[in-house]
DNA sequence: ACCTAATTTGAGTATACACTCAAGTTTGAG
DNA sequence: CTCAAACTTGAGTGTATACTCAAATTAGGT
């Protein structure tokens, strides 16, 4: 796709404009106008290197979430407090991104649902590493409980967190601690 | 406001086809022009009646939330078990509403947040409702824990309802029941 | 029947949006 | 240096949007 040097740096510079927008003012901010006249790229550009500007926002949303993984290569080493406190970092350092995530997740109807079955597979994907940290602390879990476990704590922290997207005075750290504490 | 018995017709009119457009295809498909041809309606009497189209679509979300409640009256004898059935049985009923009740909760930045503020109110109602029935089923419990319990649990149900939006085939029921048995 | 206020109309405003494409320019491998 | 492919341009397309308002009509209390 983006063979050429040039090419290569003005996606760059399209992802960290969408990027930079979503974070300061949402989706709402993030139109292809806002995306062209901050990356210093015409609208053919962008449509050169991008299918549609949901897969910038997709890409960026993508991203930011892995950017706060405490363990990103799966080594494997990585505690399910490791992974809360991730979380928690995610809200408190991405505000805006985490209320993007859950609306492209949820809106899909514009979109078919391809971008639903993207957040669908990165979810399950989050289930299998809190499951995994789940058995390292606890050997005797089987797989299945670990994972139905593991299905509720992130359960938990996903309404959490949409708890604290209403009300940001929410102490989010303190009950996703609390929700930790009672799944194992 | 409405006064005239015509005009109080014409606003249930337009209220059922506002429901019945995001029961049957979410926020996108609740356009205006959608609502008023099907309310047989020009939008100008719209406008009469309602400030916006998001002052319809808040009051139908609410509406249906509403009618779901095991205890619409407060009457106060509602058990928790009956405040997460009726949380399945919306999800159930009111799939799509479920979606926009987030989206809509979420996506404030357009209407400033006094849709978040209406929505938190309504949340922290609920929040109330679960810690009474928990006090109620043990009198032992404190005000204070109530409450943290009731967040706790209603955060699952809220994050377990997402995980359902993502992926219908996802057993709700049984993940509510299960994280209805950590809290209380 | 009168009269005011409620209601209705519907053409009109503004305008924002994602996306296209044919024609040019630049890149870099050979 | 050549040249095909990668990249860029930017005016243009098409469409949908929520919302307004002045004028006409209707409701219903008196």
């Amino acid at each position: 796709m983006a063979r050429y040097q040039v090419g290569i740096e003005t996606k760059a510079r399209i992802i960290e404009a969408t990027r930079s927008l979503l974070a300061e003012g949402g989706l709402d901010a993030t139109t292809l106008k806002a995306i062209c006249d901050r990356a210093k790229v015409r609208s053919g550009s962008f449509y050169n290197l991008f299918g549609s500007k949901e897969d910038a926002i997709i890409h960026v949303v993508r991203e930011s979430i892995r950017a706060v993984d405490p363990d990103p290569d799966r080594v494997g080493t990585d505690t399910v407090d490791d992974l809360v406190d991730a979380y928690s970092r995610f809200l408190q350092e991405e505000p805006e991104m985490a209320r993007v995530y859950v609306i492209a997740a949820l809106a899909g109807e514009s979109t078919g649902d391809s971008a639903r079955r993207q957040f669908l597979r990165h979810h399950m994907r989050r289930v299998e590493r809190f499951g995994d940290a789940m058995q390292r602390s606890d050997p005797s879990l089987t797989p299945e409980a670990a994972h139905v476990e593991a299905e509720l704590l992130l359960g938990a922290l996903d309404g959490l967190a949409f708890r604290w997207a209403l009300d940001q005075t929410f102490d989010f750290p303190k009950y996703a601690l609390l929700a930790r504490e009672r799944f194992n």
